[in-house]
DNA sequence: ACAAAAGTGTTCGATATACACCCATGT
DNA sequence: ACATGGGTGTATATCGAACACTTTTGT
């Protein structure tokens, strides 16, 4: 099995989270955080220790993505990897300085060489989290509770090359009415002081079950 | 390997191509196409010569739909199925005359009792091809060459509760301009002749790639 | 005072929605 | 003639797109 795991911050965008290889084949590249599955265990349950083991990262969503089968995919012979994809909040984020570590998130524009297949799988997983973002929002799995408006721009900005128009944006995401805006406000900075923001996702979730389509335009 | 096979006909809706269970566990059970991959051929591959030596017939369409592990999924230890969708075109149902058989299409409100998890997946199928028929046009995949337009609007029909605006759906849907009109004309039945129509894959394909949105409204 | 970031309103065009009658054939 | 299924047009409401200036703070 092989996780993607991405995180965002505004500063440093969306990052995948990559594992140096200690052994061969590819010994030394950078490739997904993987493992084997064990006898007993459920798909969700062999990611979380795979990526807990490996990294010291707990994922706070994650979602299949994928069988990659190739019968060539992997030179050790028929290899077939379960690929899932997930989220980290991004105060989990404070191991790996430097590219010169054993793990590091690199950002999604910046991939280095990987063992295997393991581009295809990013890509296939960046495609999928641009879809659940723009139709699902999940851009909340990935912020911090409290968040600015601006982080959210930003977050969607990362992912396609048009920036949104913000007015717009504003608008159609408070009119689904699951922020709450918060007295907090942050200081320290140059600038007009931002509002916080909070995601209700008990009214979230009300919503979708309705059959609320949360879909935002402009994508 | 597990498939779930959709075909579609005016007459007798969607429908799931479904086996017989010959052996333990679950034997005379109705279960899902299934069986294992061999050690070199691709998943692709691997699906459709399972599907083809259990049933005969043959996909026009086919797409990986989930994987599905939890342990205790299959009494006979632990057993991981690869799950595909797929589609066959209505043409190619001319086996299995009723449920008395080893094979037989079942309509996707009357299922069966199965083996296995297999209720689970043809319901993630059924979310799948829902999702695909209104966002990605898959409808034309499960019609003939020559339809009819009530033919799609059935199709559509199947899918959900209420039934589609005839005169919007049909404005929508020739607004896309994939759509050929022929000369032919239905005959032979009751009612004013309807008109036969031709899906062009090539004109289709230019627009998606372009990034044409094909979403449908009133889903 | 100025630079930097946050916040806001309106107009216009496109498209989804709602709705009811006429048409062409077989019987 | 009538029953059956096929085909069509228009008016209204909603929503997406486009667009530029004001506000509040730090320096």
């Amino acid at each position: 099995m092989d996780v993607v795991v991405f995180s965002f911050r505004q500063a440093e965008g969306i990052r995948v989270l990559l594992c140096k290889r200690r052994s061969e084949p590819f010994k030394h590249r950078w490739a997904l955080p993987g493992g084997s599955l064990q006898y007993d265990e459920s798909l969700e349950r062999g990611v979380q220790r795979i990526l807990e083991s490996r990294t010291m990262i707990k994922a706070t969503y994650m979602e299949q993505l994928h069988t990659f089968g190739k019968p060539d995919r992997d030179p050790r012979g028929r290899i077939i990897s379960i690929a899932y994809m997930a989220i980290a909040k991004p105060e989990r984020i404070n191991l790996a300085e430097d590219e010169s570590g054993e793990i590091y998130w690199y950002n999604i524009r910046r991939i280095p060489d990987l063992a295997f297949d393991h581009r295809r799988i990013i890509q296939a997983a960046i495609v999928k989290l641009k879809n659940k973002i723009w139709n699902d929002l999940l851009c909340f799995e990935m912020l911090e509770a409290k968040f600015l408006f601006s982080d959210l721009e930003i977050l969607f900005n990362s992912l396609q090359d048009k920036p949104v128009e913000r007015r717009n944006f504003r608008k159609k995401v408070l009119s689904f009415g699951i922020l709450e805006e918060l007295q907090d406000q942050i200081v320290g900075r140059r600038g007009r002081p931002a509002i916080y923001y909070r995601f209700n996702r008990t009214k979230y979730f009300e919503l979708r079950d309705r059959g609320y389509n949360f879909y935002l335009p402009q994508g």
